[in-house]
DNA sequence: AAAGAAAAAGACAAAAAACTCTTTTATTTG
DNA sequence: CAAATAAAAGAGTTTTTTGTCTTTTTCTTT
């Protein structure tokens, strides 16, 4: 469904939100360890999304990753968007060139809702909503 | 969603479906032309359907590829098992080791329903059904 | 100003996926 | 039987994805 990357940066982004409620900033090493993947590799995919404005950053002592008001609010669609590209939101099921109305491939009417509903669960979910559960224990970012 | 080599499975066992309707056979190179794909790629996913008996194949000359009334009625959900393993049917969508109810990740209620909607898609689809809309050039294989 | 901390950058390495080419084996047909 | 045909098998190659390691830059704190 997704490429591991885009996973870890979804997973890593959520762990931000958490920790930034308070504005507090965490550290690669945190942030690896939070949500169960390869430090230097998650370390990539941050500054990638860093670069791109998706979650902030700061350099040297009490320095580290965040997310402000603004970025809170950002949705789970960009981050795919971002790292996976939009082959996910208009790509075809069965890999034809162009998804498209005049020449569907055999699952095309049926896979339309459910790509529209992958695309509305994506949209709709924000960075900063799992705040409150996560804390709860009632959702987890990792095992 | 789907690895190449699946989308590139389906698209050719639904091409053999078509041809197999008047009981004739089809070749690898027709099939590979047939669904735009790489020809020697194909020769090798297709042999390993064989061997799992999704198609049946004849050497020799007028031989080929091609589907009785039994394999005519194999569901797309058991040649994207056999190509990709289970994970669309039981994965995490933010890459947790194990989908669960007691430890979810933050998509997981949403995300159940539109893994059990492309379960239900696939496992609803058979391999013979589409061929009279290919036919008809209703449905395509390719482009 | 100096030291230390932490992200940024860059260069590799390993593994998996996608794709290619060659040889072998089985089958049909003349 | 001989020749031709077509899949099966096996052994690569290339590309992409995933993951690691080292160095550099920037910032904070003392
Ligand atoms: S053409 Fe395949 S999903 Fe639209
Ligand atoms: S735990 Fe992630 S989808 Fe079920």
């Amino acid at each position: 469904m997704f490429s591991k990357a885009c996973e870890y940066a979804i997973r890593a982004l959520l762990f931000v939100a958490q920790k930034s409620k308070d504005g507090s900033k965490v550290g690669i090493k945190e942030i690896a360890k939070g949500i169960d993947s390869p430090e230097h590799f998650i370390a990539k995919i941050l500054q990638d999304l860093s670069r791109k404005g998706l979650v902030l950053s700061q350099k040297g002592p009490s320095g580290g990753f965040y997310l402000d008001d603004s970025t809170l609010n950002i949705s789970l669609a960009d981050v795919v968007r971002t790292v996976d590209g939009d082959s996910i939101f208009s790509g075809c099921a069965l890999g034809l060139k162009q998804c498209s109305e005049t020449k569907p491939c055999p699952l095309h009417h049926e896979f339309k809702r459910i790509r529209d509903d992958i695309s509305e669960m994506l949209q709709t979910a924000k960075l900063g909503e799992f705040n409150a559960l996560l804390e709860k224990n009632k959702l987890f970012l990792k095992r």
